[in-house]
DNA sequence: GCCTGTTTTCGATATGTATCGAATAGTCCG
DNA sequence: CGGACTATTCGATACATATCGAAAACAGGC
């Protein structure tokens, strides 16, 4: 019954996304956190990122990341590699990331 | 004791508005609406927005745009005005309500 | 096939908030 | 002052979410 738990996650196109998932997404302060690691120093495994949360915390703040188009995640032999979505999520909403991450 | 309810409402200086008070402040439509209806037909009283919620409500919603620095009111008569704040929070967030309002 | 490592799901808790109706309080006017 | 109008606060409800630890699921290596 419980079909495949990592079963390849499922990422919203473009047009499901909408402007209160993303100010969702980006409206918690480890959920940017996230993202400024990846801008910062690239694609990551999920437990490589060293913020003071569970694990299980983590996935649920992934689960918003991918909700908001923000990032996108692929599977590497048994670890999962995070990727930003930012440069595509622009097209539909232009600046609105930079402008917040922009905010220290 | 309950020292004047309508005692000129506090407002934040920019100093202490955070970027999650602007991300909560931005994250509800009914508030957006707000903010798109200040923009486009000037200054208005509390009770002029036409939005389908209640007074109380609503109450809530100028709560939180004044803590996230996006609106000031100021007091006329029986009347209770609301205004923009936005130029000067861009100051201090450049370019994120614009962002926003700009995802229709 | 079994063990180890990685991530998600589950169950539970605590907190935050959107909502309403009713009550309260301020302002103006007669 | 008393009444009408305007807005906020209070009390209650419903729902969402951030958090954790424990359990379950998948991948790789022995």
């Amino acid at each position: 019954m419980p079909l495949g738990r990592w079963a390849s996650v499922s990422h919203p196109e473009l047009d499901e996304v909408t402007v209160d998932d993303v100010l969702h997404a980006l409206a918690d302060p480890t959920r940017r956190a996230i993202i400024r690691l990846l801008e910062a120093e690239g694609d990551r495994a999920c437990g490589t990122f060293g913020l003071p949360v569970a694990a299980s915390t983590l996935s649920h703040h992934f689960r918003a990341l991918r909700k908001g188009g923000i990032i996108r995640q692929y599977d590497e032999g048994r670890k999962r590699m995070n990727t930003l979505r930012i440069a595509e999520l622009d097209t539909k909403f232009p600046g609105l990331v930079a402008a917040v991450l922009a905010s220290a």
